[in-house]
DNA sequence: TAAGCGCTTGACAACGTTGTCCGCCCCTCC
DNA sequence: GGAGGGGCGGACAACGTTGTCAAGCGCTTA
């Protein structure tokens, strides 16, 4: 900026101007120099600009997996409300480990986000009051936070999309439904398994449970496990995406009643189509980027707890018969 | 910083040395200003660092959008290599749009990244002048710079691949073999063409061949009008994941023999399996990030124009007899 | 004609950090 | 006991930007 000063022969503050769009600098000097910037090649540096002004225009986002289709359409439905804003988004990925998390933080932090949006991977998030305290605002994401943070959160309804699928199940004449989700250290698999208890009530037993790290292996072991009882399972109620995809895997084609929590690409053309409870990832980040930005915005109310509706798709695996 | 320094009694400078791990602090100091930083919550202002230091410790990413499970792949390949050099990840999607990916870039270069990993949307990129000739590394992914940069380069063998995929029909005695792609302003549908027209040689016949941008009612269209020539194709090469999918649906159950360009999930669990022409997305980001770093580290050499092989994988709907 | 006003421009400090350089203190060795 | 040296701590400037304040200039108005 020096030099672009000195090659228009104005002062430094002038070229700030006329970077900035400030009004009150004459067209002809303003002209003068951006053809110096022009020729110059020169881009203003964020960093001093964010030294001196306070304001990153940066909000920072941390998810599971970018590469899970889940998180990556909420993660470009966040970018999408966040270049809006005219800001830039910062995202990593915590790969499930808490550790991760709060390293991603840590560095968002660093680096002056004006906000933050979190996928929670741990369950402890004391680390963040310093950051709360200085006033910078946190939605919580798909899950909430760890024990005594009072922060805005957007869920989706885990409990009741289980209910809603287990429910069309037992409609369709099952009694016998067994249960793949993962670990419930994990808020949505704990809830999706409530909301499966709720629902099959007194019929619950405990052996058509199966709740871990989603893999093949895991998965084919579990199933082969509950399908070896004397009274097996007519259907199956899986716990997420990745759950209901290792599944189908692992039934090669046997034919059993499916119903699986998240939508995913192509269940409409399996045979049979696979019915599943959706949710709408992008809705869910764009819920959580406004919510931050209303923050931003000034708005110091209570904090907020959303709830997401999800949607049962009704497309065959469902409604085969006991 | 300043208060920490107070608050423990010391200088700014004997402050700074603790945060940073330098040596010459008398251990009981810099305990006392751990405890310090620790009650006051101070976490390090990165901007601040970044202008006195020159360096942001920062990679720049444009994809064309996160939500492609290919770009989604890429992207998270990148992030874990960036993550590794101790560097975070700016990343964002252009949306196939060139001057979408012309302000990422120059927001990034505002921003001070330390290098760029572009997979441009856009042939023009002249704009990349300053920045390549102030030393900042920029790797370009998936497709390559508009004419007259002379940069690192990852690509896959896009031609060879389509040959793969075209020759395989051709081995199971399709003669009829239509094409569906991507607009061919788009380098890597380009390629795939010429590679498909290239093996289909003199039986090439343009009415086979369609491309634009993908929508479920532009291939029905394609599609329908392909059938209904007077030989209509037997087989189907669909130059992309996009594609496949939509034409798998617009196919609507209806056998006739695909190959698709890129891999997708549940690819084997379709009816017939669906054989592909498999590009590995992390691996082409994990390569360009690592090009990057070993620019980074002051390797100055001639660039580097990368090409990734491909996998036909063989599923049972690229066999399906003429 | 002098005062006053608006428009344009500029000088300067400050943001929080780190690199440089200097000085203090204490220990060791002669 | 004094000199030299090493270990430790601190003062200061600088990074590039912007907010504050003030000054210069030409014009209008009483």
């Amino acid at each position: 900026m020096k030099d672009v000063a000195s090659a228009a022969g104005v002062a430094l503050k002038t070229v700030s101007r006329v970077v900035n769009g400030e009004p009150g600098v004459h067209p002809a000097t303003a002209e003068r120099v951006r053809t110096a910037i022009e020729r110059l090649g020169y881009s203003r540096n964020e960093s001093a600009r964010v030294l001196r002004r306070g304001r990153t225009a940066t909000i920072g986002l941390v998810i599971e997996d970018v590469a899970d289709p889940f998180y990556s359409g909420l993660s470009r439905a966040v970018e999408d409300v966040v270049i809006e804003h005219g800001c830039l988004l910062l995202s990593g990925s915590s790969g499930e480990e808490p550790g991760r998390e709060r390293e991603l933080v840590e560095t968002f932090c660093a680096r002056r986000v004006d906000g933050l949006i979190v996928v929670p991977a741990g369950d402890d998030h004391t680390y963040l009051r310093p950051e709360l305290e200085a006033g910078t605002p946190v939605v919580f994401a798909d899950r909430p936070p760890g024990a005594g943070l009072d922060v805005d959160t957007v869920l989706a309804d885990n409990a009741g999309g289980a209910r809603q699928g287990v429910r069309h199940l037992m409609a369709h004449g099952h009694r016998r439904i067994a249960f793949l989700g993962d670990d419930p250290a994990i808020f949505t698999a704990a809830e999706r398994l409530r909301g499966y208890r709720d629902e099959v009530g007194e019929l619950y037993d405990e052996r058509l449970v199966a709740m871990r790290a989603p893999s093949a292996d895991a998965v084919r072991t579990d199933l082969a496990r509950m399908f070896a009882l004397d009274e097996p399972p007519t259907a199956l109620f899986t716990g997420n995406g990745r759950y209901t995809v290792t599944a189908l895997r692992a039934l090669a084609r046997r034919r059993v009643a499916l119903v699986g929590f998240d939508d995913f690409e192509l269940a409409d053309l399996l045979d049979p189509g696979v019915t599943v409870v959706a949710q709408d990832p992008a809705w869910m980040g764009r819920v959580a980027a406004e919510l931050l930005f209303r923050r931003l915005g000034g708005d110091t109310g209570r904090s907020e707890h959303v709830e997401l509706p999800v949607r049962l798709i009704v497309r065959g695996s469902g409604e085969l018969p006991a």
